[in-house]
DNA sequence: AAAAAATTCAACCATATGGTTGAAACAAAT
DNA sequence: ATTTGTTTCAACCATATGGTTGAATTTTTT
């Protein structure tokens, strides 16, 4: 016995792939017992309800969503190269799992409060040491003065917006998927550029 | 007779309501039809079917997001006073409509073919004067070297994101609603700075 | 070999949901 | 007044869906 942590593993997967692609309301049962290769029965006799399968696969996002990205803005590099590790880190997240941040804001508005509930246990909260390294550089006269959220905010709007609008970015720049992949790939470079310029003195 | 259009509009208005907060999955008839204050039966008298009743939202929704934004970018503004103007039109938008930005990514992703074919209908595009007005400026040497595309798509980020992410946002900053209107009203004014001064040569 | 756990299968249930119908009531225009 | 379009109501249908069950089968452990 114990092939069941095995098939827990596998159903979880499957259901991340289907809840992250079609949400909640849009994810079937039945769909996530076909991509996990097992029946229905399965699905009940390892998790309960739709409802408890879809806490832990939200869960489970939130959880590969935040900690790295904190984890970088934590760590003890200079703002240069912090920035560039912070875009790349992104980057290689939803190379791996491109639905992941539409999955989440579209799930987080649907229940705000369920949301806010499941950070508090993740006990997801912005790194203080980030906020003190920005405004020494400010006091240090080596970046321009600016509220240390605006800063984070806007660093994660600029990563996360071009993976979550690519149908919009794909239209309105008139691009195949080579192209936006070609054009993700460019702005990986310039996004620093882009970002440490904006809070240059 | 004719009372009609009113009714027809009840029905839009209140399914733009449901739509746009619950998606196309999530939402329901029912609830459609009680939010307009009429029954089911209406519903199918004006639109033939869910899927009829969703298509007329959402393409009012896009006619909503994308052509105020692109007339700005097409007027004869100057750039500073143009990307001011830029932003100030997003939140105008977006307090009237807070729930219609997260809608669009939520169901473009969900039909990116769907949606693609939509905007062809809306004849949505890049306006070039926009971007003969960047490349002018660069030219000029009032601007550094940017991929106007870039500076678009980084100039809807901004705006856009902090809307969509509104639950993250109050979560990590620790904010209640007071403060997070008050915080994007202090990022209204602030917003401009950190996108001009990230294209500064 | 025996026991325990995992898995399949097929059928089933209750409910929700989108959709449909028809008769009746109502309103407005001619 | 008659006609035409609007609206309500209640009931109904087919289907999808989440969930459940129980027996049979297979796999793993002891």
């Amino acid at each position: 016995m114990s092939k069941d942590l095995e098939t827990e593993e596998q159903i979880l997967e499957a259901a991340q792939q289907v809840f992250q692609q079609k949400g909640f309301a849009g994810a079937r049962m039945q769909e996530i017992a076909d991509e996990a290769g097992i029946n229905k029965s399965m699905l009940h006799y390892y998790f309960r309800s739709k409802d408890k399968l879809f806490q832990k696969v939200f869960q489970q996002a939130m959880h590969h969503f935040f900690p790295k990205v904190f984890q970088v803005l934590r760590s003890e590099l200079a703002l240069v190269p912090k920035i560039q590790k912070l875009v790349e880190t992104y980057y290689d997240m939803f190379r791996e799992q491109p639905h992941l941040p539409s999955f989440i804001i579209h799930e987080m508005n649907q229940h705000p409060e369920r949301f806010k509930q499941f950070v508090k246990k993740v006990e997801i909260e912005m790194p203080k040491s980030f906020v003190k390294q920005i405004q020494e550089e400010i006091k240090a006269g080596t970046m321009r003065a600016i509220d240390p959220r605006e800063f984070i905010l806007n660093t994660i709007a600029l990563c996360v917006f071009p993976v979550i609008a690519r149908p919009m970015v794909e239209m309105v720049f008139n691009m195949d998927e080579e192209q936006y992949l070609q054009f993700i790939k460019r702005r990986k470079k310039e996004l620093p550029k882009f970002i440490l310029n904006a809070v240059r003195k």
